[in-house]
DNA sequence: ATGGCGATCTATGATCGA
């Protein structure tokens, strides 16, 4: 029998990824993911960590920006070869919010979706078409003979099971029907929503405000998501949420999401 | 209905996030 791999994926929102860089390099040494997606980066090209990073154990392709958004991926003892970078379907757009690479043998697309608030209104529109074009990206991605994973901070709570308290959710971006059908159109090209199939009735967040101490009470949010297709699914061994990064000092408000896969 | 917190620069408040 020959003996199969093991991969472990992870996406992490850092919310500032210099300011997290101490969380980020705990969380690294003790969960040793093979593939990392990293969203909210806040900082531009110039002020990624690479060497740090580097020192760490973890090759890295960054898309930045100057205060806002920004994108990466990782990969330990490996460099990521680059397959592409900004979302394709809008020239005029220039928020960094996608990279992809092949990591370990597997095509990864690293995504941060537009927040869309306050709704209605121009950044709601910027994020359903932001959507749209993910979704066209999606599609030339599923069917390929490779394992592929799309990952990362969709901004998009995809049920009511999702949310510690749906109605107080009504009127936000995340939770609007347009938001939740965009999403819905992407897992019906053939994707696997990893988290929601391995965990199936139960709850399991990944984000939590800073307010209340929601985080300490689990009055969290399910947004950020690693979708498989048909070929890493199969692959499929477990999935989770490292919710301790989330309680640790001066954390971000999301918490790394995984999943364990095996590549014959 | 609002604001609560945290990060960033425009910096001692304004703006954004979710």
């Amino acid at each position: 029998m020959p003996r199969k791999r093991t991969l472990k994926l992870s996406t992490f929102n850092v919310n500032g990824i210099n300011s997290r860089l101490p969380n980020l390099l705990e969380w690294l040494e003790k969960e040793k993911p093979d593939i990392v997606a990293l969203q909210e980066l806040k900082a531009a090209d110039q002020a990624f960590p690479a060497d740090v990073l580097e020192a760490a154990g973890y090759g890295s392709i960054w898309h930045g920006q100057q205060s806002w958004n920004g994108v990466a991926l990782l990969g330990r003892h490996t460099a990521p070869v680059e397959s592409g970078r900004g979302l394709p379907g809008d020239a005029t757009d220039k928020q960094s919010r996608y990279i992809e690479a092949a990591i370990h043998g597997i095509v990864v697309a690293g995504i941060y979706s537009p927040n869309g608030n306050p709704q209605p209104g121009p950044k709601f529109d910027y994020k359903l078409r932001w959507m749209e074009r993910l979704a066209h990206r999606a599609r030339s991605l599923v069917d390929l003979p490779h394992p592929v994973v799309v990952m990362g901070d969709f901004n998009v709570i995809p049920a009511d099971e999702d949310v510690y308290d749906p109605r107080s959710f009504r009127k936000d971006a995340l939770f609007q029907p347009e938001s939740r059908r965009a999403y819905e159109r992407l897992l019906k090209q053939g994707w696997t929503d990893s988290l929601r199939h391995v965990f199936g009735e139960k709850r399991i967040y990944t984000f939590w405000d800073y307010f209340r101490q929601h985080a300490e009470r689990d009055r969290g949010l399910r947004i950020d998501h690693l979708l498989l297709n048909p070929v890493l699914a199969k692959g499929l061994i477990e999935a989770g949420v490292d919710r301790w990064v989330r309680l640790q000092e001066k954390p971000s408000d999301h918490a790394p999401a995984w999943v364990r896969v095996s590549i014959p």
